[in-house]
RNA sequence: GCCGCGGUGGUGGAAUUGGCAGACACGCAGCUCUCAAAAAGCUGUCUUCUUUUCGAAGGUGUGGGUUCGACUCCCACCCGCGGCACCA
C-alpha cells in the first residue's frame, strides 16, 4: 500500500467492521467448537496504549483471528482494570474525579485498539470500576467472609512516615516509598486477610492439570513453597509452658543446642509477667524487640547483615537429650513462617551456625560426614551423605532416612508430628485508598464486646443451615482466634453494590486510614444486628480483587447489572460450562505468580461454593507469557528517558499493518527485543511488494498451466504458517511468507484464483487492512476475509518440492544433490548419484568404504577409512 | 545461595525426532535508474587462505565426552537475563 494510501483504507474498513459489529462470540453457537482466547486487560493509564500492549495484543489477535477463520466460535474479549493508584494520584493532583479520568482514558484506549484492528467482541467490554461489575467483586468478598476465609487481623504493613500512608508491596521499591523515596517502616494495622493458604495444596495439585509453560509452573510452585517436616514441642524449663517449632530436619534434633524465637512471638510478651527476670534483663529484651519492630523489612532481610539477638532468660528442654538449652530472641527468625520459633542446630544449619559463632553457643554434630569436616568453620547440611551419630534410635542411618524415622519416633513419644509449612502467606486484602472497591462490611463495637459473630445472628444461622452447619465450609482451624470476627457484619447482598461515595479529598488521612474515613456520611452506619450506631469499613480492596475473576465477567457481560436474583453470581451456569476453561491465556511474566495464583484461588473457591460449575477444576488451560519490547537503545522504555515508542505514532507513519506485522516479525513472541525502525521498514517493503504482486496477478478466468513447483511451495507455506501461528512462532510464519513472495517474484509465478485467495488469507491475521482491501478490490469478494475459511494444505502437493540432499564423507559435507522428492527417498539412486559426483569420488578413492548412512530426503554419509 | 531461561555473523534472529549452521530481515559495500538525491531494483556480505574460479580450513560462550554425524544429547565450567531469597 502506498504510504499515503493506508489511512483511507484503514478508515474505510474500520468503519465497515464497526458497522458489522466487530467480532461477536455467540453463546452456544451451533455446529462450531468454542475457543476462549484471553489476553490480559490493561490498566487504562493516562498515557494511552503502550507499545507493549500493542505487542501482546497483536499476538493474541493473530492467534484469535486464525482460530476464527478455522471455524471456531472464538471469544476474544477486552475490558479495563480501572481501579488503581495512578488515577487516584492524578485525582489528588487535579481534583478531577477518578471515574471521569477513567472514562476519558478508556475512550482513548478503545479508539486505539479499534485502529489496531484487534478483533475483540466489544459487546462484552467490562470495567472493574463499574458498579455493576464491582457489585460482584464485593459479592465474592462476602462469600469469602461467610465461608470463614476472610477475617480481620493486625498485620505488619509497609508504612511511609512521610506520606503517612500504608503502602502495598508493589509501591515499595528497594525498601523506599515509590513516591517520595523515604525509607519504609513496618507498622501494624488492622487488615482484612484472606486465607489463601488453606488452598495451598489445591493450588499446587491443580497445576498438574494445566498446560502452563515450565517457567510459570515453577514460579507458582516456588511461590507456594511447600516444605515437609515436623512440628516439635519443647517444654520451657522455668515456665509451665511449651514452645512449638517447625523443622524440615527433625533428624538433627539431638544436635539442637539452643532455640530462637521471633521478636513478634507471643512468648516474648509473657516473659515480663511469667519469667522471674531481673529488671535490667527485661529492659534489654524490650529494647531489642522495639528496635526490631522499627527496622524496615529492607534492613531485616539485608543479605550481608550480621545476625543480632538477645538471650530471653528462658531455657527449654531438648526432648531428645533432656538437656536444658537457652531460648534466644532474634529477628532472623520470621514470625510469619512456621511457628515463629526454631530449634537451632548449628552443626547442620548455616544460619544457626552463624548465630552460634557470634554468641559462643555450643555446636554439637549429630551427622558424621564421610570427609573430614571442621564444624567450627561451617555447618554440614548435606542430607544425602553421612551417618547419624549421638542420636539414639537414629544412629547409623543416612540423614534422609533418619528424617522419616525421627518423625515416627516423635509421634510415638507424643512430642511432635509430621507437618507441612508453606512459603505462601495469607492475602492481605485491605488498602487505605479511595479508588478501589469498598469492602462491604460494618463493625459494631457493642456486638464485638459481647463477642457476637455474624454466624450467631439469625441471618448467619440461616446461612449455616443452608451450608455445612459450621462457620466456614473450610472450618477455622481449631484454636484459631475469633478475634477480628466478632462484631463484623456483612451488608445484605441485595444492597450491593455498595457504591463509592463522592469525596472532596482523595488523599489518605493523617493516621493512615483510607480517605473514606473522613466522610461521615460513609462511616456512620447502623448495626444490622443490634441496631446501634456502627462504623462502616473504610478500607478498599486491592487491585487484584477486580482482576481475579474478570475472565468470568466477560461470560456474564450484559447480565452483570441485571440478574433476576441479585444473590446469584451466574444465573445461567451453562454459559460458564460452555466457555470455560480459558483455552489460551496470554499475559506478562509479572503476573505469573500473584495474579495467576489469586485468580486460580478465587475460581476454585467459587467452584466449591457452587457459584461456578465444577466441571473444570482450573480456569486457564494454557498460559503463554509474552516478551518485552525495549527502546532502540536496548533499555527499558520510560518517559523520563524519553525513549518511549508510541504505537499510534508508528501507525501514523507506516500504517497499522506494517506496525502489527513488524511487531510479530521482531523475534519470538516470548523474547525481549529492542525496537528497530529500520527493520520495520523492511516489513513495510514486504507488504508493498505483496500488494503489488497480488494486484499484478492475472487470476480469475484464464486457465493456467498447472505449475507444480508453485503449488508445492504454496501448500508448504499454508502448512508452515498455520503450524507456526499455533505455536506462537509468528516471526517464522512471516519469514516464510517473505520467502515465498521473493521466490514467486523471482520465478514470475502466476497464481490461480484459489491460490491467490489462500495467499491473501494467510496474511489476513497479521495485516487485516491490506488483506481485506485485496480480498475485495482484487478478488471481488463481498464478505470479509476475516470470516473466510482458513486455507488447508493439499496433501497431494506436500513433500513434492525438490530436495537438496547433502552428501557427506565422514560427516563432512562434500556435495549437494538437487533431486525430486521421489528420487530423494530412493537410497540406491542417491548413493549411486553421490558416488559419481567428482567432489565425493575424490574422497572415496582415498580409503575403504566402511559404512553408508542414508536418511531419506535428507542426507547420505559415507564412512571411509 | 536457590529456581527458571538463555549465550549462534556487524544487528534482530532461523535451524521437526541429532542430518547442508546462519533461513527471513536489518545494516554495510558495489551497481542500475537519475543532472543529483530520495524511492525502487539488482549483486555481494560468517571468518581465514587461494590472484580469481574450482576449492580448502576453521566456526554456534569455554573445556572434555558420546556419535558415521552435535547449535541440538551427556559431564565440568564461564558469562548474561528474569524471579525468589535469613522460609528453619
Amino acid at each position: 500500500m502506498a504510504r499515503n494510501n493506508f489511512e483511507n483504507i484503514e478508515r474505510k474498513w474500520q468503519a465497515r467492521w464497526e458497522k458489522e459489529g466487530w467480532y461477536p462470540a455467540e453463546d452456544f453457537a451451533k455446529g462450531k467448537k468454542k475457543f476462549y482466547a484471553l489476553v490480559e486487560f490493561p490498566y487504562p493509564s493516562g498515557s494511552g496504549l503502550h507499545i507493549g500492549h500493542a505487542f501482546s495484543m497483536t499476538g493474541a489477535d493473530v492467534y484469535a483471528r486464525k482460530k476464527r477463520m478455522e471455524g471456531y466460535n472464538v471469544l476474544f474479549p477486552m475490558g479495563w482494570d480501572s481501579f488503581g493508584l495512578p488515577t487516584e494520584n492524578y485525582a489528588i493532583k487535579t481534583g478531577i474525579h477518578p471515574a471521569k479520568v477513567t472514562a476519558r482514558n478508556t475512550a482513548i484506549f478503545r479508539r486505539q485498539m479499534k485502529r489496531l484492528a484487534f478483533s475483540f467482541d466489544w459487546r462484552r467490554e467490562i470495567d472493574t470500576a463499574d458498579p455493576d461489575y464491582y457489585h460482584w467483586t464485593q459479592w465474592i468478598f462476602l462469600q469469602l467472609f461467610k465461608h470463614g476465609l476472610a477475617h480481620k487481623e493486625k498485620m505488619p504493613i509497609n508504612w511511609c512516615p512521610s506520606c503517612k500512608t500504608g503502602l502495598a508491596n508493589e509501591e515499595v521499591i528497594d525498601g523506599h516509598c515509590e513516591r517520595c523515596g523515604t525509607p519504609v517502616e513496618r507498622r501494624e494495622l488492622d487488615q482484612w486477610v484472606v486465607s489463601i493458604t488453606r488452598y495451598a495444596d489445591r493450588l499446587l495439585a491443580g497445576l498438574e492439570t494445566t498446560d502452563f509453560v515450565a517457567k510459570v509452573k515453577a514460579a507458582q510452585i516456588n511461590w507456594i513453597g511447600k516444605s515437609m517436616g515436623a512440628k516439635i514441642k519443647f517444654q520451657i524449663a522455668n515456665l509451665g509452658d511449651s514452645l512449638e517449632v517447625f523443622t524440615t530436619r527433625p533428624d538433627t534434633l539431638w544436635g539442637a543446642t539452643f532455640m530462637v524465637i521471633a521478636p513478634e512471638h507471643p512468648l516474648v510478651g509473657e516473659i515480663r509477667s511469667k519469667a522471674k527476670l531481673p529488671a535490667a534483663k527485661i529492659q534489654e529484651i524490650e529494647a531489642y524487640v522495639n528496635q526490631a519492630r522499627r527496622k524496615s523489612e529492607l534492613e531485616r532481610t539485608e543479605l550481608e547483615k550480621e545476625k543480632t539477638g538477645v538471650f530471653s532468660g528462658l531455657y527449654a528442654l531438648n526432648p531428645a537429650t533432656g538437656k536444658q538449652i537457652p531460648i534466644w530472641i532474634s529477628d532472623f527468625v520470621l514470625a510469619s513462617y512456621g511457628t515463629g520459633a526454631i530449634m537451632a542446630v548449628p552443626a547442620h544449619d548455616e544460619r544457626d551456625h552463624a548465630f552460634a559463632k557470634k554468641y559462643s553457643l555450643p555446636i554439637v554434630p549429630v551427622i558424621q560426614p564421610k570427609q573430614k569436616w571442621d564444624f567450627d568453620k561451617a555447618a554440614y547440611t548435606d542430607v544425602e551423605h553421612g551417618r547419624m551419630v549421638n542420636s539414639g534410635p537414629l544412629n547409623g542411618l543416612a540423614p534422609n532416612v533418619a528424617i522419616k524415622k525421627a518423625i515416627a519416633w516423635l509421634e510415638k513419644k507424643g512430642i511432635g508430628k509430621k507437618a507441612v509449612s508453606y512459603h505462601l502467606r495469607d492475602w492481605i486484602f485491605s488498602r487505605q485508598h479511595y479508588w478501589g472497591e469498598p469492602i462491604p462490611m460494618v463493625y459494631c463495637r457493642h456486638c464485638a464486646q459481647k463477642g457476637i459473630t455474624w454466624w450467631e445472628t439469625p441471618e448467619g444461622k440461616k446461612f449455616l443451615q443452608k451450608n455445612s452447619g459450621q462457620p466456614g465450609i473450610w472450618n477455622l482451624e481449631p484454636g484459631t482466634s475469633r478475634r477480628g470476627l466478632a462484631g463484623w457484619f456483612p451488608i445484605a447482598e441485595d444492597k450491593l453494590p455498595l457504591k463509592l461515595p463522592d469525596v472532596e479529598r482523595y488523599q489518605p488521612t493523617d493516621n493512615g486510614e483510607s480517605p473514606l474515613a473522613a466522610v461521615k456520611s460513609w462511616t456512620e452506619a447502623k448495626c444490622p444486628v443490634c441496631g446501634r450506631p456502627a462504623r462502616r469499613e473504610t478500607d478498599t480492596m486491592p487491585n487484584w480483587a477486580g482482576s481475579d475473576w474478570y475472565f468470568l465477567a466477560y461470560l456474564l457481560a450484559g447480565k452483570l447489572g441485571k440478574p433476576h436474583d441479585k444473590n446469584i453470581f451466574a444465573e445461567n451456569k451453562d454459559i460458564l460450562r460452555y466457555w470455560l476453561p480459558v483455552d489460551v491465556y496470554i499475559g506478562g511474566d509479572e503476573h505469573n505468580t500473584l495474579h495467576l495464583l489469586y485468580s486460580r484461588f478465587i475460581y476454585q473457591f467459587l467452584g466449591d461454593i457452587g457459584a461456578v460449575p465444577k466441571e473444570h477444576p482450573e480456569p486457564y488451560h494454557r498460559r503463554v507469557s509474552h516478551g518485552v519490547i525495549l527502546a532502540p537503545d536496548g533499555r527499558r522504555m520510560s518517559k523520563s528517558r524519553g525513549n518511549v515508542v508510541i504505537p499510534d505514532r508508528v501507525a501514523d507513519k507506516y500504517g497499522v499493518d506494517a506496525l502489527r506485522t513488524y511487531l510479530m516479525f521482531m523475534g519470538p513472541f516470548t523474547a525481549t527485543m529492542a525496537w528497530n525502525e529500520n527493520a520495520l521498514r523492511g516489513v513495510e517493503r514486504f507488504l508493498q511488494r505483496f500488494e503489488k504482486f497480488v494486484m499484478g496477478q492475472a487470476g480469475g478466468k484464464k486457465k493456467l498451466l498447472e505449475n507444480k513447483e508453485m503449488k508445492a511451495a504454496l501448500n508448504e507455506l499454508i502448512k508452515k504458517v498455520g503450524g507456526d501461528i499455533d505455536n506462537f512462532a509468528f516471526n517464522t510464519a512471516i519469514a516464510a511468507m517473505m520467502k515465498f513472495l521473493n521466490l514467486a517474484i523471482e520465478k514470475n509465478w502466476r497464481l490461480g484464483r484459489a491460490e491467490l485467495e489462500a495467499l491473501v488469507k494467510l496474511l489476513a491475521p497479521f495485516a487485516p487492512y491490506l488483506s481485506e482491501e485485496l480480498w475485495h478490490r482484487r478478488l471481488g469478494e463481498e464478505k470479509s476475509v476475516h470470516w473466510a475459511p482458513w486455507p488447508k494444505a493439499d496433501a497431494k502437493y506436500l513433500g513434492t518440492q525438490k530436495r537438496m540432499i547433502a552428501v557427506q564423507v565422514n560427516g563432512k559435507l562434500r556435495a549437494t544433490l538437487e533431486l525430486t522428492a521421489e528420487e530423494a527417498k530412493d537410497q540406491e539412486k542417491v548413493v549411486a548419484l553421490a558416488k559419481k559426483d567428482p567432489r565425493v569420488a575424490k574422497y572415496l578413492a582415498t580409503g575403504q568404504l566402511k559404512k553408508t548412512i542414508f536418511v531419506p530426503g535428507k542426507i547420505a554419509n559415507f564412512v571411509v577409512k
